[in-house]
Formats: C-alpha cells, structure tokens, sequence
DNA sequence: AAGTGGTCTAGACCACTGG
DNA sequence: CAGTGGTCTAGACCACTTA
C-alpha cells in the first residue's frame, strides 16, 4: 500500500519523505528507541526508489533524529530537532583572541609531577609528568594582557627553546609535530579579583576585576594533553563570540 | 585516461577520491577560485560513476573546500580543512547555564526608543522602538545569582504578563509565537568591578569582581530581535563550556 | 543552446548484525 | 542464515547558469 508524499510547491521528493518521517517521529508513532521501517518497506511504502530514501534518512541523521547500524537497522534517537546553536572556531588559537603578535614570554619553567593544588583546581586526577610554564602574555615591551600558566603532558612537550620562540600555540605544535591533534577543549570562565603575587608581573592593581579561564584540552583518548590558566585584568581584555544557528 | 584511486586497506571508492581530490587541491592544482572538473570530467578520469564521484564531492563540500552551483560548476574555496573547533548548544537557554528554576524577576518595564548611552554600549545604532526588562535572575527567595537588561524590540516583545510568567527564554517564545527565530547570537564576557547601584540589589558589596555578558541577538536578515546585558557576581557564576573538534 | 549540478530510477554486490 | 544498511553502476530527466 504506497502513500502520497505531500509535493508542497516542487520541494524534491526526498525532502518531503524526510518532513513526512520527521511528523512521523514528532508524533512519536516510532518512539525513541524504537526502529523506523527498514529502507526496502519505505520505499514500498510511499513508492520510491531506494537512493530516494536515503536522501530522506541523511537528512534525518544529520539532524540527529536517528541513528544508523548496518545489519541492524534505523533507531528514533530524538523526537524532535532542537535548535542548535554553534560557536565555530578557526583553530585552537582563536579560543582566546589575542594579536599574532601576543606571545608568551615564560618567567618560570619547571618539569615534575602536577601539584595537588593544581590538580584539585583543574579537577584532574593527580600524577603524570607535566612540564610547567608560567609567564605573561602581551607585546613584548608593552603592557601584558595576561598571566598564564600552562602545564603541558611532559611526553609530549616542545623543549623550552621551542616555546619561548613558538608564535602559535603549544597545542597545535603538539598537533604536527607529535601527531596528538586535540580533540576536545573545557572551558572555564569566571571572574575574581587579582592577587597581589598576580597583579605586580601585570602591572595593576590588587583587588582589581580579573577575567579568569582554565582550560583543559584532551587527545582523543581522554587523555589530557595540557592544562592552562589565565587571568585578564578586567579592561584589558574581552573575549567575543559568535554563536550561529545550525542548519537543522 | 583513467586514473587507478589508491585503494588504501580497502576504503570505500568515494572516500579514496575525496582523498585524491584534497590532495591535489592542497597541492593547488584547482587554486582558490578555480572550478575543479566537472562531475561527469571526474567520473571519466577516475573510471567511477557518477554516484560516486558525487558522494566525494558531497565529502568535500562537507569539509568547506569546495562550493558547488548548478549550472556553474565546482568552485575551489578553500585549499586546506583546518581543524575547526565548534561549541555545541542544546539551544539558546543553554547559553548562560542558569538552573531551570532561575528566572527573571522583573523590577522595572519601560518602552521606548533606545537611549543612546545604551545603544553605544551595545554596539548598534539608535533609533526603533524597543521594550525594556530590568530585573534579577535567581530562584525566588534565594541570593540573586545576576542583575539582567533586556531590550526587546517592541513590535515582537511578549506582554508584560508573559515575561512574567516565561520560564525559558524570552527568544525562544518569540521564535515560537512570534515566527522569528533568532539565527545568530553575538557574545562578548569581560570582567569589571560591581558598582554600588549594581551592588545593592544583587546583595554584593561595590567593587566586588564580577563577569559580564552582553548579547546580540539577530534574525535570519540580521535585524536586532533581542539585547541583553547581564552582571554576575564573582564567586556566584562561572561559565562552562566544552569545544569539540569537528569531524574533517 | 550547451553544459552544469540536482534529483531519481532500477538494478547489483557487499559487510555486518541478529537470531 | 536472512535481512540490514553501505557502496556502486548505468542510465534518465530536470532546473539552472553561461555564453
């Protein structure tokens, strides 16, 4: 028994097969969890070809409707698509937005285990070598934008010589040059007042308004690539972003 | 001349002439700009069908280095994927991670055109009338967690009662009632001092660091739907996000 | 008018999943 | 082992761009 695709103004037919389904599923006729019809009944049902229908499936899987197993069939993830909204970014560097020309200038190197202070405040687990690099963030000669401290997976570190000419950042370094691209980043932001030990190497004002970011960035395993921390003094910096709606 | 596709451990055709194709535009062979063979060229020279070649095409397009038009031909824009990294939200109340029971409680409402102290600080021209929200944002009864502005343009702001009322987001209800949803949202997050006006009805002392948040929100033709400025107070807010490298 | 990419059909074989 | 989705072919017509 075929039925009628609804052919609202010449839209293609696997476009109204996919708006069909996604009633369907709305209406929850296959529930989450559930199996959709497998591909050969669609096509019987609504009397299409089969590339026909998985146009129609493509487009249900790209908006994360359902999911697809060979072998075993199409399962109703989510019953309706949210609006999603997604902030894109260039690459690692454009996290934190500073001039090409901002590079960290270390004032303090060490290599051991992390501190157990700084594992509780990155929420990590403790143990494993890391390499430590404190320093501040700015123009060379001008006023520093930043106090960063980064703590990179010791295996995996540049040598120092490295970092203190790397323009870029250490984890796309990390990316070429050892083959561990980063595949996830957390992000923290909150805001505090500057430390008295914060706010001389800045050149500001104890007590003054700070951005703070702590950044956590992994490999694909899980396993933590490198750890870093910031502080803003609050003028000096603003970090904007543009968040897009996804095609759905 | 057909061209033998490497055919690396047995992966599928189409993702060996994607391959094949990312590499010689990396190599520049269609520059930026230039209009890669047509699909029935390809299918000629690499000895595929059509199908095929179109699926490694789509893989491409998918990855951003080509641009397809019909009737046009394939354009080239650009020469290599670089790692993108998106931050991935649920939808527009997942923007500021407010507990669901944290709503606005309004304190004042006024409408009116854009003051131009406001409009400036904001970014965006003067003029249009807007509907104008002060209020706190806490669970009731509870230390306020924000003190938030919201602009609303009046041609499409909810009544009053409504706001009131709203659990969500005062954008998605006029994407839902109003048929205008907001395609773009820009953000910027800075830290400064508390004033004492801000101070007093977030329960805060003046000078305390606090993070603020000022939003954009726009429509599909970029008109203004929504403005909002908000003040969190130091210890009582951090925010969280997680970036995902994306899929190339 | 010729050529492009977009849609669509009717087949086929395969790798994988499940009972 | 039967049935699923994944890949692939060889055709066809169409809407659109460009000249």
């Amino acid at each position: 028994m075929t039925v009628m695709l609804e052919n609202a103004s010449g839209a293609p037919r696997y476009m109204a097969l996919a708006e069909a389904l996604r009633a369907r599923i709305a209406g929850g006729d296959p529930a989450i969890g559930e199996l959709l019809p497998t591909e050969h009944a669609l096509c019987e049902t609504y009397g299409v070809s089969r590339h026909t229908v998985r146009e129609a499936l493509r487009l249900l899987a790209e908006a994360g409707l359902i999911a697809r197993r060979r072998g075993a069939g199409t399962v109703v993830v989510a019953a309706e698509a949210r609006a999603h909204f997604t902030q894109r970014l260039g690459g690692v560097d454009d996290l934190m937005q500073y001039a090409r020309d901002a590079k960290l200038q270390p004032r303090h190197t060490r290599s051991g285990p992390l501190d157990a202070a700084v594992a509780r405040a990155f929420g990590v687990a403790t143990g494993g070598e890391f390499f430590h690099v404190a320093g501040v963030r700015g123009r060379p000669g001008e006023t520093p934008i930043a106090l960063t401290d980064v703590y990179i997976r010791a295996d995996i570190a540049p040598p120092v010589e490295t970092i203190v000419e790397m323009g870029g950042s250490v984890t796309e370094w990390i990316a070429s040059e050892r083959g561990v691209p980063t595949a996830r980043i957390e992000q923290s932001i909150s805001a505090g007042a500057l430390t008295e030990r914060e706010a001389e190497p800045l050149d500001a004002e104890p007590g003054e308004a700070a951005l703070r970011t702590r950044r956590r960035y992994y490999d694909k395993g899980g396993r933590i690539i490198a750890l870093s921390d910031s502080v803003h003094p609050g003028e000096r910096f603003t970090y904007d972003m543009v968040l897009m709606r996804e095609a759905e």
